[in-house]
DNA sequence: ATCCTACCTCTTGCATACTAGTGGGTCAAG
DNA sequence: CTTGACCCACTAGTATGCAAGAGGTAGGAT
């Protein structure tokens, strides 16, 4: 009896490449799969049926689903099963402490850069990307925005020359990106994030670390906000 | 011919015991080994060698050597060697960016937590620290005084109620404890860290949280200002 | 009907074997 | 002496097989 897939293997990429551990392949796509909610939270997934599924052996699988158990994506339940973590508001509020610290901290560095080429250079970056991001809101394209929300984000990370730090946020941003792709009520947040996008900007233009700091700060509480509804919408994906 | 071993076993623990899994044991000792200099920057490890050496199959240890990437601890150059990571300058200045980021959003949290017992909780429990910490100071024993830093920061993280940052203050901090290890001239900082301890708790005591988070700031900075000196002392563990 | 036990199947953890790529050492040609 | 080709030892990456534990299920005893 042939099983259902766990996962949909995209058209463009078949399979695996030769050119790349398989392992950190592997951990890519699973990842990909878990943060678009193709796997869902509290779903068991067995080394050896995505084996099966990549053509490779149990090995590669397994040491990418340690990786996935690092940034907590997974949990190992030893000779029980591997299963998609399930969300706790617990577990996303601390995400958001870790990111906020440290995104505070980037617009913090950025603003007070005795440089004057490189914030502006970032200011220009991040303006750019703002600018997008109307068009996004204007025609309601709501994929598009969200892509453009992380490149903000990972854009100003960048300039703190400090790759680890980018790496970070995105990570523990990949957690509320879950959440959110739980369902696509972004559309009436446009307004307000362009608004708090344009406030950390012009903070950062004008020099000003407080009132940048402040500004990312709110943002962030005010993104996080929709966790009041979702768990009652979808609380077979919470703890 | 007898090779000598990588790790000294300690005493008390010749072996794995066989109630934790293989792979989670085989990374605490390697990581230790790494930040107490026992393997030094630059050195190759080979799976095989530290499999024999442990008792065990190569497939745990290089469980653990995969952990030990992630966190930055060594290098894995496919088919040549895994070797334990050198310092870098940026490298450190990143890690001290990242846990000052932290540590400042948590003296924040504590400093402005409405729950007055909480935060009266952790001023008493740092205080012992503090007090501690004085008596090491006295009879010099910079390893005690060292471990009780490692306390305090530690402490401070876990009021906050969120277990990840705690560790990932200590991954970072982990960093620079390599650096330090390289030799203890610790002893003249004694009263200087002891002040900045103190200063951050008074200012949290008293609720004011931009000081508290301005004095944590300053007391990271302050540590890590011997990497003026250490890299010039020890040019071949640097990149 | 209920409970208990034996068993069977599934899981991950670990051991072993094989593959392919890297680098050093040897030796011969120039 | 220098240079280059070859070989060999060693590396990490992957495949496969076995061990041990968890949990469901069937069937018998009560």
């Amino acid at each position: 009896m042939a099983k259902q897939p766990l996962i949909s293997m995209r058209p463009e990429s078949k399979g695996l490449s030769y050119d790349r551990p398989a392992a950190s392949q592997i951990f890519g796509f699973i990842r990909d799969a878990i943060i678009s909610m193709e796997l869902l939270p509290g779903q068991m997934i067995s080394e050896t049926a995505l084996a099966q599924q990549f053509g490779v052996s149990r090995t590669p699988v397994r040491e990418a689903l340690i990786q996935l158990s690092n940034i907590g994506f997974v949990e190992v339940w030893p000779q029980r099963g591997t299963y998609v973590s399930k969300f706790s508001i617990e577990k996303i509020l601390e995400a958001r402490f870790i990111r906020e610290a440290l995104e505070v901290a980037v617009v913090t560095q950025i603003a007070t850069n005795p440089d004057a080429a490189t914030r502006l250079e970032a200011v220009n970056t991040c303006e750019k990307i703002i600018a997008d991001q109307k068009t996004a809101a204007a025609d309601d394209d709501a994929l598009a925005f969200q892509k453009l929300d992380d490149n903000f984000h990972h854009a100003l990370a960048s300039f703190t020359q400090y790759p680890r730090v980018a790496a970070f946020i995105e990570a523990e941003k990949a957690h509320m990106d879950r959440v959110r792709n739980l369902s696509l009520h972004v559309s009436g947040q446009y307004k307000r994030v362009l608004s708090q996008h344009a406030a950390i900007i012009k903070a950062i233009k004008a020099g000003a670390a407080d009132k940048s700091a402040a500004a990312m700060s709110m943002h962030l509480k005010d993104v996080y906000n929709i966790l009041e509804l979702i768990p009652q919408e979808h609380p077979e994906y919470f703890i």
